[in-house]
DNA sequence: AAAAAAT
């Protein structure tokens, strides 16, 4: 199967157009603006996937789609069916067709392009499935509003980690090869004199493509100038902005370019936006703004099978994994494991590497040439099983992976409550743009027992139980209902 | 009894 976007699906109701008065209050006597705030909220819930013929129609059949144009204050945008539609340089589409192999926009691609590429350049918040092509809509975003002729920053991506970074400017610079845009990846860099950002002479590449504290630090240190900045982008921007650690670095960067540069298109996009975010938000992009959501209860994806396990100890999580799972493993590509701490991280890696399992971990504690390396390997093909901490959670893209385990749930910080916005950012890992996978969630207790109830109660789905973990039919009628044995 | 970025 070709690696295509396309677009979507004929039953899906119709994207509702709903014009909202100002939610946005009022920001302080320092904010006197309180100007009119108009922003639409367009549900696009019509991304789910066909349920009674449990394929993923959108990706395949493009000239089904009903979505035909949304509106935001008193500019009408038109879904776009083709790249072509898009008014993208010749050398755009190039990238598009020949390097990424693309044909057609996906719904999310075709809904929110026209109002990324086109006057007047809203800020767009917008939710998408996993797999869906957020990535390139960014990407074209950033691209096709570069003045290829300044020899100047002029879009900014901003990303939560290092390896999501490294992975957007790869797919930036293959994307946009004919096009000549220069591109610069800001991350910690392994600290050499060479690449001391001190001993280097101010970026001037087109895009800058990094994490929020090195490209701070660029800017406090005057390498980096924003003056011509135009256009913003935030990866996993629920992240970027609810976090503590992260928001004042995403709000700090936010606010210089908007105090030095006039007219900065914002655009924030992730799977998840939970309503404390979405309130946050509203208070953070003012004006005129356009909102693309998706309802938690259609967010997962239904070409994942998942299940559920409870097992009686750490020692039967391992052997499930191994003996059960990894056992019946032909049809299985690559699989992550997710673990909640460093810690669990490198004591099950050393657990399988004792029971003679090869397997790699990642994890937020390595060097970056570590981090790098594993990283590589892994999108090599170089190896199979990585085990990560939600270091990887988000974002990361490698078609191959068909397989997720939560070796650990997902918990909040008290780890009383599950942290579903991670499930489903996990989950996500497989079955990247509509290919078949299953998720394994291993219980240990009653605790994590009702986390996952809590979880399935979230997203209003029902997990499918395997019955008992010693079991060998049951792992296989899981993963050969998930298209894996 | 946390992961992430970076100083």
């Amino acid at each position: 199967m070709a690696d295509t976007a396309a677009s979507s699906t004929a039953e899906a109701p119709s994207p509702q157009e709903t014009k909202k008065a100002a939610d946005v209050e009022n920001n302080g006597p320092e904010e006197p603006s309180a100007s009119l705030i108009s922003a639409s909220e367009i549900d696009i819930g019509s991304l789910t996937i066909d349920e009674d013929k449990n394929i993923n129609k959108f990706l395949h059949e493009p000239e089904d789609s009903i979505i035909e144009a949304v509106t935001s204050g008193d500019t009408p945008y038109t879904s776009a069916f083709t790249f072509e539609e898009l008014n993208l340089s010749p050398e755009l589409l190039k990238g598009l067709y020949v390097e990424m192999k693309f044909e057609k926009p996906s719904k999310i691609q075709a809904i929110s392009l026209p109002m990324i590429l086109n006057p007047p350049y809203k800020d767009l918040i917008a939710q998408a499935h996993n797999g869906s092509g957020k990535t390139t809509c960014f990407t074209l975003g950033m691209l096709s509003r570069v003045d290829p002729k300044l020899k100047a920053p002029q879009a900014f991506c901003i990303c939560p980690t290092r390896e999501l970074a490294i992975q957007n400017v790869d797919v930036l610079r293959k994307m946009g090869k004919h096009t000549g845009i220069t591109s610069e990846c800001a991350i910690r860099s392994d600290g050499s004199n060479r690449n001391n950002i001190y001993n280097r002479p101010p970026i001037t590449a087109q895009v800058v493509i990094g994490t929020p504290g090195t490209i701070l630090k660029w800017m406090s240190c005057k390498k980096l100038s924003v003056s011509f900045v135009k256009i913003l982008v935030f990866d996993e921007a629920d992240h970027m902005l609810l976090e503590e650690g992260f928001k004042d670095d995403s709000l700090r960067i936010m606010k210089d370019i908007q105090r030095r540069s006039s007219h900065c298109q914002v655009l924030l996009f992730s799977a998840t936006f939970d309503d404390i975010v979405k309130n946050f938000i509203s208070k953070i992009v003012k004006g005129d703004h356009i909102r693309l959501f998706v309802k938690k209860e259609e967010l997962s994806l239904d070409s994942v099978k998942q299940y559920k396990v409870n097992v009686p100890d750490e020692l039967s999580k391992v052997m499930v994994i191994k003996d059960r799972i990894f056992e019946f493993g032909e049809r299985l590509g690559q699989a992550i494991i997710f673990v909640r701490t460093r810690n669990s991280a490198t004591t099950l890696h050393q657990s399988l590497t004792d029971l003679g399992y090869d397997c790699t971990t990642i994890q937020g504690g390595l060097s970056e040439e570590d981090r790098d390396k594993i990283v590589k390997e892994f999108k090599d093909g170089l190896t199979q099983v990585l085990i990560s901490t939600d270091l990887l959670a988000r974002g990361f893209d490698q078609q191959q992976v068909n397989l997720v385990i939560n070796y650990d749930l997902p918990v909040k910080h008290d780890r009383s409550e599950p942290n579903c916005e991670v499930y489903l950012h996990r989950i996500g890992r497989a079955g990247r743009f509509g290919r078949k996978g299953a998720v394994f969630n291993l219980l240990c207790g009653d605790a994590d027992v009702t986390i996952m109830s809590k979880i399935e109660d979230h997203f209003g789905m029902e997990v499918t139980e395997v019955p008992n973990w010693r079991d060998e039919d049951g792992f296989k009628a899981a993963l050969g209902s998930a298209g894996l044995l």
